[in-house]
DNA sequence: CTATTATATTTAGCATGCTAATTATTTTGG
DNA sequence: CCAAAATAATTAGCATGCTAAATATAATAG
């Protein structure tokens, strides 16, 4: 059914999405790269491990993207403590500027997303995705 | 932030698909695969060019995923009323097995992602992914 | 201390998403 | 009816997701 629940999850999704990524196309950033901009935000100087954590990506899907993130000059990737395993994220100028730019454009697009909800309901809608989460995220066989 | 709508948003569907597609996957089947199977199966027989608008997807996108669904015996396309520009995706014995496992597997995941979560807000919960959905189809400039 | 195990990243190859350009067919206008 | 425009599908090429295998480093065990 079209009205039925993984569908319209689908679809929220699907249609966010593509609206941030418009978006951040029109400023030259490639569809995975907000998200990461945005995550860098708060948390310049992470481990690219925990970038696929908090993701759920896999670390060759980060490895391409930061690629082509460290490419077009908006991060770089250091070493950090002679731990020569791990690569820590940095934020360039460059990456900065683009950051703050994402963050404008997913207030913007959360705000269109969201018009006419109230606010008691954004509440219950954002505790369901979070329960949902840890509903998904639980082993299997305990 | 990491409980932001936007990023709640996008593990809650992330966690959800990857369920889906591991289950899914057990049975053969490719991760674009199920969504089609589900929806043909009260489908049948719809054009090619609707399940792109359905799914909000790229022609492109629906010609690949379907080629493969060919190829692997799961629908036929066809012409009908003489009208040889458009495709019309027939399940085939094979594909009625599988669409009804993919039910299934759709059913469980909703139960599995759901628990804990009240009849009344589950209910809410549908209202705002639908309303979501209305609010960034609409044009940009009225 | 050295060998094994564990951890972090990368590479290769494929499916799925996209855009742009092409092909084929249908519809519309003159 | 014929030319032009619209419509439907496909192809090619790329980004992003995956898995599996390879590489390199760190941690652990004997």
């Amino acid at each position: 059914m079209q009205n039925g629940f993984h569908h319209l999850l689908l679809i929220a999704q699907t249609l966010f999405q593509k609206k941030v990524v418009t978006r951040a196309g029109e400023l030259g950033l490639l569809p995975g790269q907000s998200k990461i901009l945005d995550y860098l935000d708060n948390h310049d100087g992470c481990e690219q491990k925990s970038l696929g954590e908090i993701f759920c990506l896999e670390p060759a899907t980060v490895t391409g993207i930061l690629q082509r993130m460290e490419q077009s000059g908006l991060i770089e990737r250091r070493i950090q403590n002679g731990n020569r395993k791990s690569n820590y994220v940095f934020l360039t100028e460059k990456g900065k500027t683009a950051s703050a730019a994402v963050r404008d454009i997913f207030r913007e697009c959360e705000t269109e997303a969201l018009a006419g909800i109230s606010e008691p309901e954004r509440a219950l809608f954002l505790e369901i995705l979070q329960k949902m989460g840890q509903n998904l995220t639980k082993e299997a066989n305990l």
